[in-house]
DNA sequence: TAAATATATCATGATTTGATGATATGTCAA
DNA sequence: TTGACATATCATCAAATCATGATATATTTA
């Protein structure tokens, strides 16, 4: 595959889910929907600590830049990957991880 | 490969390195270095346009999250990729834009 | 040494981000 | 309808980011 210069708004777009995923919290949110599947918020909150607010404000986040999707279900609203790159992107990091770089 | 809980200052070295390159003029840099290799900053500049204190500093955040590396010659400053991370992450990036996604 | 080129740094202000605590909204069950 | 639970939003403030224009440093050449 020849890579092309890409284009002005596809880097645009890219850059922003790149920030968006360049947080701490945020990454630990997309690892966790990975490892352990679709989430309800409460159970997210228990798990990965913090306050509610701040919990809610993040997933905001990660849904607009089309990292995560959400899907109420009574008075829980679960969350699951969206994004195939994201997980690229996880996948990259963990083997940077296992081999001690 | 078994995926683990990434440890948490991993973790925070990772989100660092994905916040630096959430810039779309700092993936610019990282693309054409992919792409056509080595340069100095003056050609850089040249070829990406804006202010040159911006661009030094752009380079200067990219050097300290490891992306890429810098090396005096003379007068000029010779900048190279150095993180085979950042290399899959704008792989991955022109996969997703070939498949027009 | 002086000028020219290449790069880095600094000061400033505007904007964005992040954390916090409080409050509002939505949903279900008693 | 009231209360409990789950989630979203808001207000505020501190800190980080970004663009800009000016200035400083380093290196080579005249």
């Amino acid at each position: 595959m020849k890579a092309r210069i890409l284009p002005h708004e596809f880097l645009e777009q890219m850059s922003g889910a790149l920030r968006v995923l360049g947080h701490a919290y945020r990454l630990r949110i997309v690892e966790h929907l990975d490892l352990r599947g679709p989430a309800p918020g409460h159970q997210l909150l228990a798990e990965l600590g913090g306050a509610q607010g701040a919990l809610s404000q993040h997933l905001a986040r990660l849904r607009q830049a089309g990292v995560i999707q959400a899907e109420r279900r009574g008075k829980e609203v679960w969350y699951s990957l969206a994004a195939p790159a994201a997980l690229t992107i996880l996948n990259c990091m963990r083997k940077r991880q296992g081999e001690g770089k």
